[in-house]
RNA sequence: GGUGAGGUGGGUGAGUGGCUUAAACCAACAGUUUGCUAAACUGUCGUACUGGAAACGGUACCGGGGGUUCGAAUCCCCCCCUCACCGCCA
């Protein structure tokens, strides 16, 4: 959410900034403003009318206490006029108020003034480029062949006992999943990040501070009976460990990683693009989240950035930075990187880590802040990264590598899966 | 699932209708003292919205929501959560 007195200051700067992102913000600022005028005006109204009542309820116990009950009674009359006012006064703020909320939840987060404009994927700029594509050996198959043939991964399995998009990982298919999530964990924790294994479920609260609720409400399962949520990502519930805090500027950065399993209906989805490990409703993921001061939030999301190539180069994937134009970002980010490698068998680029800064549009919403220099509470920035998402880039490890004789191991990879070829 | 006890500021915790502007202690911060450290002493010490150039005010918030009352942390109703014991269970 938008801070609404940033955006009172500077409501044409947000509007502008907006339109990077393709939404015509306009009309909704300027009701947003008009409401403020209003709100505001009903509040005045209210408190002046709340104050007069204290004030009289306070008379009132005096004169009650001295024994003057006839005076007392005489004020009474006066008080109750004030709360049938009351009443109405109360009615009239809280619509305007809810009105006015109401609106700043519909407006996303302004892109950085970095950001490039543009409608779609298409449109995206491509600052790195790294690795070269190998050359296949004339078997070569798309991943969801290898899997059947080494038979390391069981779609099939999947869809017997539970459904499409949750697959049976097995043999060494299991093992790889495992060697990849101690692998990125130890990674980060290397890099000076704090390990947390959180909930896999999480209430309504945390969906509403991360932004999953209300937008995205039919992308996540819903426990029903309990009113809880499978996590789409593990940053739901590692940010929400910061909701309504008040943190100390010494306490920056805060560096959390976590494995974690996620959970994605994806309704909608369909086609080549959820072929085998493409598209799943559930994938592990390790993910990086950091809570930085304003000031700082930039050169940390070029840390994370950086630290995120790193992990690709040790894999030994060829691999892209793509910085998201202003049609293609998400609702809550103000900067993203996306990180794709390329899967050489499907002959495409396969979105495996997305690292963004949100600046305080997650922190306003959790009301998660910090005391500055000066004593005063502000906003603090959140960040975070698939350091990494493990279904695509098993699948790019797979293709990529595969010769006549078995799929080959990285080296850094064959370290901890324990096997340097999969046959 | 059953029974009972609870939810008060960063923490502990007092507060059964007006003297609460939420005590006290701890922690934190600033200062005094000090060769340094510690201790002691003094002061500051919630959040949000809002009025004001500022000084300084106003309102709301004691788990959440409703109600009673001139007046609610306090009384009533509903919900949520936590803890303890029992049951069940990895």
């Amino acid at each position: 959410m938008l801070e609404l007195n940033y955006l009172r200051e500077n409501a044409a700067e947000v509007t502008e900034r907006l339109a990077i992102k393709n939404i015509d913000a306009e009309s909704i600022v300027k009701q947003i403003l008009d409401i403020d005028i209003r709100r505001r005006e009903a509040q005045h109204e209210l408190e002046t009318n709340q104050a007069e009542s204290n004030a009289l309820a306070k008379q009132i116990g005096e004169l009650f206490k001295a024994g003057k009950a006839a005076e007392a009674n005489a004020l009474k009359e006066r008080t109750t006029e004030l709360k049938a006012l009351a009443k109405a006064l109360q009615e009239k703020f809280d619509g305007l108020f809810e009105e006015q909320n109401a609106l700043l939840l519909q407006l996303p987060n302004m892109p950085h003034p970095s950001v490039p404009r543009g409608k779609s994927a298409e449109d995206n700029e491509i600052v790195h480029s790294e690795g070269s594509m190998p050359e296949l050996y004339d078997g070569a198959v798309p991943h969801w062949d290898l899997a059947a043939k080494y038979d390391i991964i069981d779609f099939e399995l999947g869809n017997k006992v539970t459904g499409a998009g949750f697959p049976f990982y097995k043999g060494q298919g299991a093992r790889l999943q495992r060697a990849l999530i101690n692998f990125f964990l130890d990674n980060a924790i290397a890099a000076g990040y704090y390990e947390i294994q959180p909930p896999l479920v999480i209430n309504e609260a945390s969906g509403y501070g991360t932004g999953q609720l209300p937008d995205k409400d039919g992308q996540m399962y819903y426990c029903e009976i309990d009113k809880l949520y499978l996590i789409p990502t593990a940053e739901v519930p590692v940010t929400n460990i910061y909701r309504d805090v008040i943190m100390k500027s010494t306490d920056f950065p805060v560096k959390n990683v976590a494995y974690s399993n996620c959970f994605r209906r994806e309704a909608g989805s369909y086609g080549k693009d959820v072929r085998g490990l493409n598209r799943l409703h559930q994938f592990d993921k390790v993910e990086i989240v950091q809570i930085q001061h304003p000031d700082k939030s930039y050169e940390t999301l070029e840390e994370m950035r950086d630290y995120v190539a790193g992990l690709l180069r040790k894999l030994e994937l060829p691999f892209r930075i793509v910085k998201l134009c202003g049609g293609d970002m998400s609702f809550t980010s103000a900067l993203t990187y996306d990180f794709e490698v390329w899967s050489a068998a499907q002959q495409r680029w396969l979105e495996v880590s997305s690292v963004s800064n949100f600046e305080s549009f997650q922190a306003n919403r959790m009301k998660l802040r910090f005391k500055d220099e000066n004593g005063k509470t502000r906003l603090c920035h959140t960040l975070n990264g698939s350091a990494l998402a493990l279904p695509r880039i098993v699948a790019a490890l797979l293709e990529n590598n595969q010769t006549a004789d078995g799929i080959r191991m990285p080296a850094a990879l064959a370290a901890y899966t324990g096997f340097d070829f999969i046959r």
